[in-house]
DNA sequence: GCGACAG
DNA sequence: ATCTTGTCGC
């Protein structure tokens, strides 16, 4: 894995997004998916705490097979564009924790769909080096069409006459969602599992179990 | 100057 | 992210 001293200024940490936006690898390559990780993290600035969580689940019937959460000091602010920074540190110290290495991860945030073009999900990517797709609620950068209203549609995200990504209705008539590459994925293949991991509801199932599983936690850490 | 701005 | 209950609808 690759390793690198925690930035502590804003200056160092698009340093480091520009040494290594370059790493990232925008097609599939990527072996047969057994299991699949969702991860997420929640905060209490009241004691400067935030939990990490990683839930890997399995590819094919989308049950939890386990469950990994870690709890650590807040150690970079919220800066738009620079948000990997502040969830890295947890993220990656609940993906260790799990027994096995998973074969995809689904991020709650942006791939390349990103103004350096290395958001949350390559970001995590490139450090594991494990194959990664950014799957976010709201857009970052670019523009776009809305999709039609049936589950399935897509439009492209555009930035600078460049795809980015996809803006993708997982629901019927439910607002869509925004998937783009995170590391060693396509995009094509990054829309089919986000389509596959959206059987019932609009956030892919590793989100939202990632998300419970650290709301309870944070919950039980306060109680 | 004003609006936008992943979680 | 987080502050926050009930309520309308399938």
């Amino acid at each position: 894995m690759i390793q690198y001293d925690a930035p502590q200024t804003e200056e160092q940490a698009i340093e480091i997004q520009t040494s290594f936006a370059d790493k990232v690898i925008t097609s599939d390559k990527l072996a047969y998916i057994d299991t699949i990780a969702g991860v997420d993290v929640a905060y209490d600035e009241d004691s400067n705490q935030v939990v990490g969580a990683a839930v890997l689940l399995d590819a094919k019937t989308l049950e939890v097979i386990e469950s990994c959460s870690v709890v650590e000091s807040i150690s970079f602010p919220y800066i738009p564009g620079l948000f990997s920074f502040r969830e890295i540190p947890p993220l990656l110290s609940a993906i260790k924790k799990l027994s096995v290495t998973p074969d995809l991860i689904v991020c709650d945030g942006h791939g390349i769909a990103h103004p350096k073009r290395f958001g949350m999900a390559s970001h995590l990517g490139v450090l594991l080096d494990i194959p990664t797709i950014g799957c976010g609620k709201t857009k970052l950068v670019g523009e776009y069409q809305m999709p039609e209203s049936q589950k399935g549609s897509c439009t492209d995200l555009i930035d600078h006459q460049t795809c980015i990504g996809k803006v993708l209705r997982t629901q019927d008539g439910i607002k869509p969602v925004f998937v783009s590459i995170g590391h060693r994925v396509s995009i094509d293949t990054a829309v089919a599992w986000i389509h596959k991991l959206t059987p019932k509801y609009r956030l892919p199932e590793t989100t939202r179990q990632a998300d419970q599983l650290v709301n309870r936690s944070l919950k039980d850490l306060l109680c």
